[in-house]
DNA sequence: TCGTAATTTCAGTAATTACTGAAATGACAG
DNA sequence: CTGTCATTTCAGTAATTACTGAAATTACGA
């Protein structure tokens, strides 16, 4: 490996992370080596880098591709491929959370939707239904929520999160004073 | 494997689910199992379920109980383990990320201010650093907002879910009020 | 202190996944 | 077309990860 040690930390640190998600290490590295380079790198410098052959470069760009993480460019009078990541670190995280979606959970969702519907033949298997009822619920809720959250822009998206827990207490605070007219009324009525 | 079909297919379908995270088939397979049963259980009966080895259900046991998907119970006058998975799915989930957290992010984040701390040694360090630097901004805001969410009981997480997008939607109109009112007050002047 | 049942450990092996080099394919200029 | 450079494919191999059976350890009642 042939890095800036900066650099080199970066990548080794993603690298690692890789393997901790379903990703492989040398994914891992190339997409850290394309998200600090200030500009796209082509195949045979990602070989250099990172010290791999080239299949395996090659391999895990079409990986990466699969997953819309990296952006592939072409410079006037050069024919080979260049490749980036895109330059919004929420765009990214976006495309990432999408991705995870589409492989994870939607799959989940439909797995549990069909067992749903068949006809439980046993109290075991009516136990399990329902378990899987709850869990049903739980990510359909997410995905709404997810749903409408994925269509903000990026500054509407950090109020939010800016915001974070402080709306339900203002809900809260909504609540009592609601609850307190509600039972006051009742008061005066009984 | 010896279960009622409509187990099976969920408990393989977590198996292969676990894959594609870090964690392995058989842990996943083995969680998917608790999660479904009425009552908590023992190890060999985990062991007639999935048809694995015994000393495989210990080392998966053990990884879920690292993990804390996973609670140890026991029964009077059984000196067996029984392991059952926590009820609400909510507190699951806040587990699940929690865990995450601890292992994906927090090291991360670690790794990005070590190295955002040294001095560049070249321009190509140096935008390297500005790259990190905007990754650890996003996971800083993340982890506030997530430490801000994570403190509400299930039904006012619920709630949140709910409104979603639709506070930001409101604080738009509030802002376009404000912008109103500011330009007007600005032509009264002009 | 023994004996027994439950659990864990771990070395060896099986299975899976990652990676390479060589060959094939594609893309394009002349 | 032909030659050259770039990329992809893929069979073989390396590396890693998962799993097993046997032995060791633990826990506890008699």
């Amino acid at each position: 490996m042939n890095l800036p040690p900066l650099v080199q930390s970066f990548v080794l640190h993603f690298g690692e992370m890789g393997s901790r998600w379903g990703i492989n290490r040398t994914v891992g590295q190339i997409y850290a080596l394309l998200y600090v380079s200030p500009d796209p790198l082509n195949a045979e410098q990602i070989v250099d880098a990172l010290g791999i052959s080239r299949s395996n470069v090659s391999m895990s760009l079409r990986e990466l591709q699969a997953w819309n993480l990296v952006l592939l460019k072409h410079l006037p009078d050069d024919r080979r491929d260049f490749f980036t990541t895109p330059d919004d670190v929420w765009q990214i995280l976006r495309t990432l959370a999408e991705e995870r979606k589409k492989r994870e959970v939607d799959p989940t969702l439909s797995v549990l939707r069909e067992i749903l519907m068949q006809q439980p033949a046993s109290d075991a298997e009516r136990h399990a239904q329902a378990r899987m009822g709850e869990m049903h619920n739980l990510i359909e809720q997410l995905t709404n929520w997810y749903d409408d959250v994925k269509k903000l822009e990026t500054d509407r998206l950090a109020t939010l999160l800016t915001l974070g827990a402080k709306v339900t207490r203002l809900l809260e605070a909504k609540d009592k004073i609601v609850s307190l007219g509600r039972s006051k009324r009742t008061t005066e009525k009984g």
